[in-house]
DNA sequence: TTGAAAGCGCTAACAC
DNA sequence: GTGTTAGCGCTTTCAA
């Protein structure tokens, strides 16, 4: 039950090559002849021998991670956008280390101070926020930095992202062409959560752009918010404003949580009130009715992210500094919100 | 743009002191003294150095790392198994290295090769079903093996689980108790999802033990399945079989899905029929009804895997080989499954 | 309380 | 196509 540690030597010396032989067979050299590999990785396997990746980063100087940090594992789009970098990535070798800021700034520093000692050869951050020594960590870590999810004013690296402002643009837009005027937002208080504050901050802006009134917003409490929250906050929304028209909400688990205390209360969807979300979460395609949303496509953003990082890890390739990446979002109109009359 | 590399001999240098001090210092070991070690970790703070674990992991043989496999990242319950083995690990100075199996045996194969190579102090599994290689190499390992979120026959080593197949036992008595006999089952045909298949047997057991017939099983398509897929099912099992006046799901996901389609054909749940799911998801406390579930408490799971982790790497402690540490799981009546009358 | 030497398991660089 | 030597950045061990 001890590290039975069967090393290099253990199989070059059964195999009766070099350590160096052995190596060159587990890296694939071509300059090892193709039966010694075959041969030398038969005995490995039959020692039990596994490649120790440990000692080769030290070596080479390579860890062979590409560290992400995300806000909260439990939330299906970042886990999306994890997914698609991991999947992407392992086709280059490179392995994801994750970890979780949590939504707060000083957990983030912490953690990316965790992940940097672990050398990763390339770092992927949510979010554009981070604490002046995280900042300055992340300068002087010098491996490529991507920030994603947003498009940081003043950014550390390389961005691939989108505006959250914006997505909020375009919803406000389309619910004003239906004809809505007191159109409420739900969500994206003084949380920690940026994108959702920059949702919020796009909303007010857009009402502000049609002459609207942008004073009708309500908080569903610190992130990570769900679709209870959003049940509560719509309780209070329909008891404060009746004459409520429209909700946008944060999220789509929002969106689903207002919606059920909708029809908790007999008030129709959207024919009495239309509500909207973000995130184009399964949900709002399976609800009934239907929820409009926005689609941040965040597999998209992995995909994207992933390949930007094999560019700039790739020596041969001499990508420029400060790459910006828009992704486009897509407004999926649903039932929630339909034509007035 | 360039490796800065700042190593412990850098911050030797400019402190006057030796690399061992310096690592001491960074060791908050006793030994050194306590002005020493504040002006070392100034100096080293100024100079941008950051630890370089790698090297201490190959010379210390500890990799700091906890090696954890889940079928896929997109899934509430694992991925609060992972958050909770996670948080419980970072106390103890260990990080989580996670990885997707895809629901496929031989992706996990890989996938647990990959992990090995980093040497990570344990490895815990979501599932106890693996390939050969895959069980020779955990067995080779040399380090703690724990299988959770199953009760596996023959156990790797430790297990930290709870039986699939009984929870549906539960779930069926709760209706036949409420005097239903047509009963379906949603899911967990072959593929992939051990978990799932489980479910699927423990629903044929609890049924055939009622003297029903279980033989309206549906399939919902290979694994992950979700929301959509539910609606589906459920589509094709009130054609085929409108006598149904039950139907267990093999997950929340699915139970809505089913749910939905109901609502959309104006079947009365749970009128004219009822539904449950298994997962204690957030959905299942929102819908409209409230769906009966199974709660599996993925979150104790986490905690006591990461918990066992901890005594086992513990040199102090001598736990003993290949504990069974099985979790309570909840039957959560709701509004899906009312009383007939 | 601090330092010097040796080495963890692998690979770059250079021989042969 | 294969082997030898040296060393990646730390820490163990022993000495002072």
């Amino acid at each position: 039950m001890q590290r039975p540690s069967v090393t290099m030597k253990d199989v070059a010396k059964a195999a009766k090559v070099s350590v160096m032989t052995v190596s060159r067979a587990f890296n694939a050299d071509k300059s090892v002849n193709a039966e010694s590999r075959k041969k030398i990785l038969a005995i490995a396997e039959s020692l039990g021998y596994v490649f120790d990746a440990t000692a080769a980063n030290l070596r080479t100087q390579k860890s062979g991670f590409v560290a992400v940090t995300i806000p909260s594992i439990n939330n299906a789009n970042f886990a999306a956008t994890v997914d698609a970098i991991s999947e992407r990535l392992a086709q280059a070798g490179l392995q994801v280390l994750l970890g979780y800021s949590g939504y707060a700034i000083d957990r983030e520093e912490e953690l990316i101070v965790q992940l940097l000692r672990r050398r990763p050869e390339a770092i992927v951050l949510t979010g554009g926020h981070h604490s002046p020594r995280a900042r300055r960590l992340l300068e002087n870590a010098g491996i490529p930095v991507i920030e994603i999810w947003e498009l940081p004013a003043d950014p550390l690296g390389h961005v691939v992202g989108f505006s959250n402002a914006q997505t909020m643009h375009g919803m406000v837009d389309h619910l004003v062409a239906l004809g809505h005027k007191n159109i409420c937002f739900v969500g994206g208080e003084e949380t920690g959560d940026q994108r959702g504050m920059d949702r919020r901050r796009g909303f007010i802006e857009a009402m502000t752009a049609h002459g609207l009134s942008p004073e009708h917003l309500f908080a569903a409490g610190p992130a990570p918010v769900s679709m209870r929250e959003g049940a509560l906050a719509m309780a209070k929304l329909l008891d404060s404003f009746p004459q409520a028209d429209a909700v946008v909400c944060v999220s789509d688990l929002i969106a689903f949580g207002a919606l059920s205390e909708c029809q908790r209360r007999g008030i129709g969807v959207p024919e009495d009130i239309a509500i909207g979300g973000f995130g184009a979460y399964e949900i709002a395609a399976v609800a009934h009715p239907t929820i409009t949303t926005i689609d941040p496509q965040p597999r998209e953003i992995g995909y994207r992210t992933a390949a930007l990082i094999i560019d700039l890890l790739d020596p041969a390739r001499d990508v420029a500094p400060r790459q910006r990446v828009e992704i486009d979002w897509r407004l999926l109109a649903a039932g929630s919100t339909s034509r007035r009359v």
